[in-house]
DNA sequence: TAATACATTATATTTATTCTAAACTGTTGA
DNA sequence: TCAACAGTTTAGAATAAATATAATGTATTA
């Protein structure tokens, strides 16, 4: 309950009425220091297993659909049936690790900054991630 | 019919038996100098357009597949509902309009070189993209 | 050219995501 | 405080991309 008035706020700025299956879901997202990786569906799990409050599908997809339209959240581009998001939203990329399904930050300090020369008139870039897909390296040759 | 000879080669280099279809499919694909972007449905429609040769979904995506997996076709990692394919096999970037839903290529020298330092043991980068998203430039303020 | 192994297809299945509509709850103002 | 309203939750239905299936057809080979 610490947090509740920060969520409620989120909640709140998001365009969202702030209830009981909201705060959860602030509560799983944003009650620690650590940001992480999550599909729908583990989120929901989650949720199932750290509370006695139910939760819809519906209602899940809603709210992280409204946070990443706010900037609470982030979705990370990927060729993955499920979509992945992200509770780390500052500046970073990610190694995608397609044998395990993983994915993997690169802070920005691991990584030049990407300049992009070319413009698309009446256009303004909005973001610019990085994906770096890695598999086994069974020995290099030699 | 006139690169009929190269289509059967990369046909067998992935594995599959030259059909009609599967040759109709590469000349839609390879039969111009120009590289383009495709769902698979367009890639059916453009086909349907072209020829009086039927082709079921099961086959284009068996196909592409295949020609993924060999390094003929690229997969471009999105947040879409359906999956968007390159015949530019080179090493550039995409911006994605997500309100046109429309990609446009970067070129390799529009980018610097994409340097990652971080490493991750037992594993070795297979590919990195940068997805650089653009929204309407509603005039910058002021 | 016959036998075999692989392909094609229509259709069914699977699965993520979105939609719907009925029941419920937070909010507002009297 | 409470009634009325607007927004919310939910189960289940609908949608749509991608994959699987199995019967029929075709390329390959010996």
């Amino acid at each position: 309950m610490a947090y509740a008035v920060q969520y409620i706020d989120k909640l709140r700025k998001s365009g969202l009425r702030p209830t009981k299956q909201r705060i959860k879901i602030c509560e799983v997202l944003f009650d620690t220091d650590k940001t992480f990786h999550f599909t729908i569906k583990e989120l929901v799990k989650i949720i199932e297993n750290q509370a006695n409050i139910k939760v819809s599908l519906a209602t899940v997809y809603n709210t992280v659909h409204a946070f990443i339209k706010k900037g609470y959240l982030k979705e990370i581009p990927l060729n993955a049936s499920q979509s992945y998001y992200d509770t780390n939203v500052t500046h970073h990329h990610h190694f995608f690790d397609e044998e395990e399904n993983r994915l993997i930050d690169i802070h920005q300090d691991d990584v030049d900054e990407v300049n992009i020369k070319k413009t698309i008139p009446g256009k303004k870039i909005k973001s610019v991630e990085v994906i770096a897909k890695i598999v086994s390296d069974n020995q290099s040759q030699k």
